[in-house]
RNA sequence: GGCGGGAUAGCUCAGUUGGUAGAGCAGAGGCCUGAAAAGCCUUGUGUCCCCAGUUCAAGUCUGGGUCUUGCCA
């Protein structure tokens, strides 16, 4: 198990370009650990490194998609293990926003099969029909644990503890029973925080600049190469909030503004998120310390991830 | 100028036949085992525009005023 080292942090903190600069310093790849940056033509809103950004650095997982494709934390797992594990680079940075993703991968996740896509729409139309009360009724008595740990309003949850019974004959409980323990990797887990405000206002700028740099033609391209607006990249923050603008023409600054609350709420989430999570390294971003950050970086790699005293 | 809507939580609005208010969104906190930029949970004391009146009791009725908005001139 190769050690491997982590950025992670609220959007628009500036773990990209930590990330990259480390990278460049340290001849590393870089892995994206990011559910939207996965997708083709979807470069703006994202916040994908920029052409320039990718040339400097080798980056994985960025682009490997079309937007009418589902990605997912299973999908990510195996992928980034492949990478990390067979790469002749050693040490890979993970760096991305999407800490489901980094947890599945560093705790592994339990061995389900692939479900049919068949089977979670005719839950889902079996959701919209019968409502929730019935569907959750359903899973009390198919998966009477999994009931108790889920809302009887999670449609997401209650779908996916369904389709896993219709789809495997299984239990999903049953499934995380057997969970055996992964082989700890050893990893230099570093988050990268702000003030809130400060998040929230970078995040209002940044936004704009997105609009600026071209974000309404990039979702229009997007519509004409004949991507729907329920394609599974176009639910992004950023796009949807702007397609009743280009579809309906509403109220462009409305829009925006929408665009905006949902990224902030969006890293909100995060942030709760790494709370529950262990790093290595904690920094804010204003009293970012770099020399602090190379001692580790370089200690860890001459280590082969054995983290000593400094 | 005439006629008619509005005026209630930061915002959009509900408030049944009068009994001192409640949703969504925002904000805040939290959850999260293959949709995670997703999904979900918890959290609502506010001069109910102002003044006077009727009433045991008015956001709710009456009169006057202020502001706002639509239509007609």
């Amino acid at each position: 198990m190769k050690p491997v080292i982590i950025i992670q942090g609220p959007t628009a903190v500036g773990k990209s370009s930590l990330a990259l600069e480390l990278a460049q310093k340290f001849s590393l790849d870089i892995i994206s650990a990011d559910s939207r940056q996965v997708y083709k033509y979807m470069d703006l809103a994202t916040a994908k490194p920029s052409k320039e950004e990718l040339s400097l650095v080798k980056h994985h997982l960025i682009d490997i998609i079309t937007p009418d494709e589902a990605y997912n934390a299973g999908r990510f797992t195996r992928e980034t293990t492949k990478i990390v594990d067979h790469s002749e680079i050693k040490n890979p940075i993970i760096c991305g926003g999407t800490g489901f993703y980094i947890s599945a991968f560093l705790e592994g996740l339990c061995h389900i099969p692939d479900i049919a896509q068949e089977i979670r729409d005719s839950l889902t139309q079996d959701w919209d029909n019968l409502g929730n009360e019935m569907m959750y009724n359903k899973l009390k008595e198919i998966d009477p644990y999994i009931s108790q740990k889920v809302s009887n309003n999670d449609k997401q949850r209650i779908i996916r503890a369904l389709e896993v019974f219709y789809g495997t004959q299984k239990r999903l409980s049953s499934y995380w029973e057997e969970q055996g323990l992964l082989h700890p990797r050893k990893v230099l887990n570093i988050l990268l925080l702000d003030d809130r405000e400060d998040i929230y206002h970078r995040i209002n700028k940044r936004y704009d600049q997105m609009v600026l740099s071209g974000l309404l033609d990039e979702i229009r391209n997007l519509l004409d190469m004949g991507y729907k607006v329920d394609s599974p990249g176009l639910t992004a923050v950023g796009y949807k909030e702007l397609l009743p603008y280009i579809l309906h023409n509403q109220n462009l600054a409305d829009c925006i503004n929408l665009a905006k609350q949902h990224s902030r709420n969006y890293a909100k989430r995060q942030i709760t998120w790494y709370k529950r999570n262990k790093f290595n390294l904690v920094f804010f971003r204003k009293s970012i310390n770099y020399s602090t950050i190379d001692i580790f970086l370089k200690n860890f790699i001459n280590n082969d991830g054995k983290i000593g005293d400094y």
